[in-house]
DNA sequence: AATACGTGGTT
DNA sequence: TAACCAAGTAT
């Protein structure tokens, strides 16, 4: 009679656990990391702030977009201590460009929490890094896992992709999150709980793709149930988004003679809150553009310039009308705005669609 | 629970 | 190209 093994009894059945294990996963990871400028070598001690940093500027946003932002960023500001005191001007400059500004304004604030509440080492329960600004489920767990190597779960987009199609989860996001997040903290190994958290995000970004995920190259193929079913590419379920409505407004370019353009600065919270931005009409699906210049900075010629800035937000589309109007240099800026040069525009808290304003208008006048 | 909150890359 | 998606959080 011929040896046999436990796990292939008969032809065509299929090879491997049938259950999913991290011993296969971690071992795949050991195989095919991703090398990324803030993740600890084999062997290095991770350091909490620049841990906890990725992370947050990770949040819904490309590995490939954060690079270098994390770059300037951690050399602008080497450590927690050097962030908590650093002006929040400067930390909203720093980030500009990357989104989702809240972030900036709660990394700030975590970063004078971590120095007055902890002394300057970030703490490594989750639920203390829970109660930190800017840190919900998902970051907490990530940096307890990743800086401490403690067992928890880090559940985002990937690791939701991942567990939704190894279980088959039929429940639609977001009301499977609890469902999934339970899912993968069964998984989660005593030994190298941080590598194994960080291996579950390689696995979603590089072979448990969106589209056409690579099964065949997954260490979790034969458990995976939606691979089994053939449709592995039609999970996560989830509810469909509405579409936010087009909003017009219109934007004030005051251009002085000596080339500086008028700015000030939005409210604190909100849409692009506490950011640069040239003048404006309020933004609205209703807004009238018979308005014309009823929402101008200053009086002026000003003049309608052809075509518009359009800009996608993630909730709605943006169309702004921009007007331009060549002033003296020794126009005074009205209450609330400043003049900032040509020279200085680029260290300015403009987020992208007002870098577009600007653009298109000073394309416009030259 | 549902919505607000940016931007850029991919298909 | 329109739609989807990316290491989510706050309210």
């Amino acid at each position: 009679m011929v040896a046999s093994t436990a796990v292939q009894s008969k032809p065509g059945a299929s090879a491997g656990p049938v259950v999913p294990d991290a011993r296969a996963l971690l071992a795949w990871y050991d195989r095919h990391r991703r090398d990324l400028p803030w993740r600890a070598r084999p062997g290095e001690t991770p350091d909490p702030y620049r841990v906890w940093l990725s992370e947050i500027m990770l949040q819904q946003t490309t590995v490939a977009a954060v690079k270098p932002y994390y770059e300037r960023f951690l050399a602008r500001f080497p450590t927690v201590e050097a962030l908590a005191a650093a002006p929040q001007e400067a930390v909203m400059q720093a980030w500009a460009g990357l989104g989702y500004y809240s972030r900036a304004r709660n990394l700030h604030a975590c970063a004078q929490a971590v120095v007055a509440r902890f002394g300057g080492r970030f703490p490594a329960e989750e639920a203390d890094l829970r109660s930190l600004p800017g840190i919900g489920a998902y970051t907490a767990g990530a940096v307890a896992a990743i800086a401490f190597d403690r067992v928890a779960v880090a559940v985002d987009g990937n690791v939701e992709r991942v567990i939704s199609r190894l279980h088959a989860v039929e429940e639609a996001l977001p009301k499977a999150k609890p469902a999934i997040r339970a899912l993968a903290l069964a998984l989660v190994p005593r030994k190298r709980p941080g590598d194994f958290a960080q291996a579950m995000m390689d696995l979603g970004a590089t072979v448990c793709t969106p589209r056409k995920p690579a099964c065949v190259l997954c260490p979790w193929s034969s458990p995976c149930r939606a691979r089994a079913s053939g449709e592995a590419e039609t999970y996560p379920r989830k509810r469909a988004r509405a579409e936010g409505r087009l909003r017009r407004g219109a934007a004030f370019v005051a251009l002085r003679t000596d080339g500086a353009v008028l700015l000030r600065t939005r409210p604190g919270k909100g849409l692009l809150g506490g950011m640069a931005e040239v003048p404006g009409s309020d933004w609205s699906p209703d807004y009238d553009p018979r308005r014309g210049l009823a929402d101008a900075p200053l009086p002026a010629s000003w003049r309608r310039l052809p075509g518009s800035v359009r800009h996608v937000f993630t909730h709605f589309p943006l169309e702004l009308t921009v007007f331009l109007a060549k002033v003296p240099a020794d126009t005074r800026a009205p209450a609330g705005a400043r003049w900032v040069g040509r020279a200085e525009l680029d260290g300015e808290a403009l987020p992208n669609v007002m870098r577009k304003v600007v653009t298109h208008a000073l394309s416009a006048a030259s």
